[in-house]
DNA sequence: ATAAATTCAGAATAATATTCAAAATTATAT
DNA sequence: ATATAATTTTGAATATTATTCTGAATTTAT
């Protein structure tokens, strides 16, 4: 999958990125006038920018307190065969409450962000799944206690 | 800012959630044809979602690159004082790179992530803005080298 | 400077959101 | 269990928005 560069993007693709960003149900009519265009040009735009895969998704954010997902943890893991080893990346991204797998460099060779109900399904999901993960030579989990900021808008720089 | 629990989501708000989450621009009248309900009624409880702030926002995620921003890292931090330091922790998350910002159990105090454009600008976004950040003892960066898997979906539990 | 390609605006149509009153359902109190 | 109150849902009417398309304008490449 081809990744379009900033290159392409001009002043009102940012401007879009941005409104966009900030409320995925903004209306097209509503864009235009902040853009001072015709809502047929920005629907044009937006439909490239999505063909393109600048935009990947529209998604609601969700309170992770009002589902009872009350946990959350950060695992870092070392690896035998240190990097390379994609298929332990994988397998790691295929659990459903892995939020996020990162390969780092570093002390360690993982890094993944976890969300589940409580400590005690967090137990569950390394006895039942993170065990069966190949090659993992160690692991140390790291329990957040409180959440400042978990901002998903990325800073979209100038042209 | 209260927060609902679970308990008041029934199983029609799940799956309102569950559709909102993977897709924010579906239609009331989708949604509705997939729930067999009117879509006044989605709508309706779509409203009171928002409301409790169960749905917090509605996004569009952006592909990282495409806006040239290459590089992800995690920082790790200890404080002077432990916890209980929130003004550290505010002043982290001021800073607009800065994407998350967790209290942690364990060794270290701060668990943040960041994005930026490349490495020069992490260097700088060092020496400029955490350089000022108070309490900080110590720090360790740690650089993403890949990144596998970056969901923001919540796997949202049945009722 | 010219031609080609892209982008945009404006109008027409299709689709959707929104509102509201009445009906249905659910919860509550007796 | 029954009546009452409160909430939720529906369905129809209206307002708003999305979408499409063609010609004009702008941009880009030669």
């Amino acid at each position: 999958m081809i990744v379009e560069s900033n290159i392409n993007l001009d002043k009102i693709d940012l401007a879009i990125l941005r409104l966009m960003q900030e409320n995925s149900r903004i209306s097209n009519v509503q864009m235009a006038k902040e853009l001072e265009m015709a809502p047929s040009g920005v629907l044009e735009r937006v439909k490239k920018l999505e063909q393109k895969n600048v935009i990947t998704q529209y998604t609601a954010r969700i309170n992770p307190a009002a589902v009872d997902l009350k946990l959350l943890a950060f695992i870092s893991m070392k690896a035998s065969h240190s990097l390379g080893c994609t298929d332990t990346a994988n397998a790691l991204a295929k659990i459903e409450e892995v939020q996020e797998v990162h390969i780092i460099a570093g002390d360690d060779c993982y890094l993944v962000k976890v969300r589940t109900t409580d400590s005690a399904s967090l137990m569950a999901l390394m006895r039942n799944s993170f065990s069966k993960i190949p090659n993992i030579l160690s692991i140390r989990t790291t329990i957040v206690l409180e959440t400042v900021k978990e901002a998903q808008q990325l800073v979209i720089p100038e042209k």
